[in-house]
DNA sequence: TTAAGTGTATTAAGAGAATTAATACACTTG
DNA sequence: CAAGTGTATTAATTCTCTTAATACACTTAA
């Protein structure tokens, strides 16, 4: 099903975490099929099955799987997950994006940085560096915390 | 100059950051200052030297001192750490936006979202959630990473 | 030049959280 | 009821992070 990495420095629950939900996003467990049972796959990797458990816990969690208690987990409907990644990348921009606010960059200047994320796809990594200057000073005379609030 | 305070379950270091930090935002510390040697400072909290060190390490990184060895550490002038929180505040945004939009979130999406958290500036931590169900759907057909990067 | 001040590097000790394991419990099905 | 399943609790262990101890290096002024 899955194979673990040694040498991933990483807590082993967090790595089944990730290769599971690779595994169900690139369609290679349907939805709705059996998952093996939390003893069975900690025999496969020689783990403890409490490890496979947490895993399964966190992508429960995750909208990824749903169990029923004496019967076994399952691959969810791929509407849940979808919908619980979106939801969590959401919360977590909007969250950076107060931040941003209250550093002091304004809306115009994220709206622009928005449009080059959204028109540089593939070319990424670097990008922010050659506006960041213009953003810089824009931000400076007084377009911080109390001027990004209208005050 | 500071106190810490012994409830707080942060490390001292980071406390002392951050307190360090409000101290100079907020004018407490003209630019250009001494700041007191790591050793005084250390005897001043009663704490080890080189956990001052750090604090202020992590301070020079963040472009809030400037450190002249065997003379001393200095409050930086204003631009440097204003430009530096701004830096950082900006990278860690794109970063989130590249996540959000490989995710499958729409530019549209978040330019909304963007204006939503300009407007209700104080009205915090709720919001994002009745507009979600939009966005949702919004992001299902098709607009997930192939789509997104306009493939 | 030397002494007293400064920051810096290295290494180790200690504390605490995070991970994993052992074991017992509870539910479902044939 | 037996064999399969997930769940809960508690303990052992591992490991990272924080703090401390100590020695080194640079600057200044007497």
């Amino acid at each position: 099903m899955i194979l673990l990495d040694y040498r991933d420095k990483r807590p082993i629950y967090e790595q089944m975490v990730e290769k599971l939900e690779r595994l169900i996003v690139s369609g290679g467990l349907e939805q709705g099929s059996k998952m093996p049972s939390v003893r069975s796959l900690a025999v496969e990797l020689a783990v403890n099955p409490n490890t496979v458990q947490r895993a399964y816990t966190l992508l429960e969690q995750e909208g990824y799987l749903y169990t029923v208690s004496g019967r076994g987990s399952f691959v969810a409907p791929e509407r849940e997950w979808r919908d619980g990644q979106l939801r969590r990348v959401l919360t977590e921009w909007m969250t950076m994006t107060r931040k941003a606010r209250d550093a002091g960059l304004s809306q115009e200047a994220l709206r622009e940085q928005l449009a080059a994320v959204y028109s540089r796809a593939g070319t990424e990594e670097s990008g922010a560096d050659e506006d960041m200057e213009d953003l810089l000073r824009a931000g400076k005379p007084g377009a911080g915390i109390s001027g990004a609030r209208g005050i």
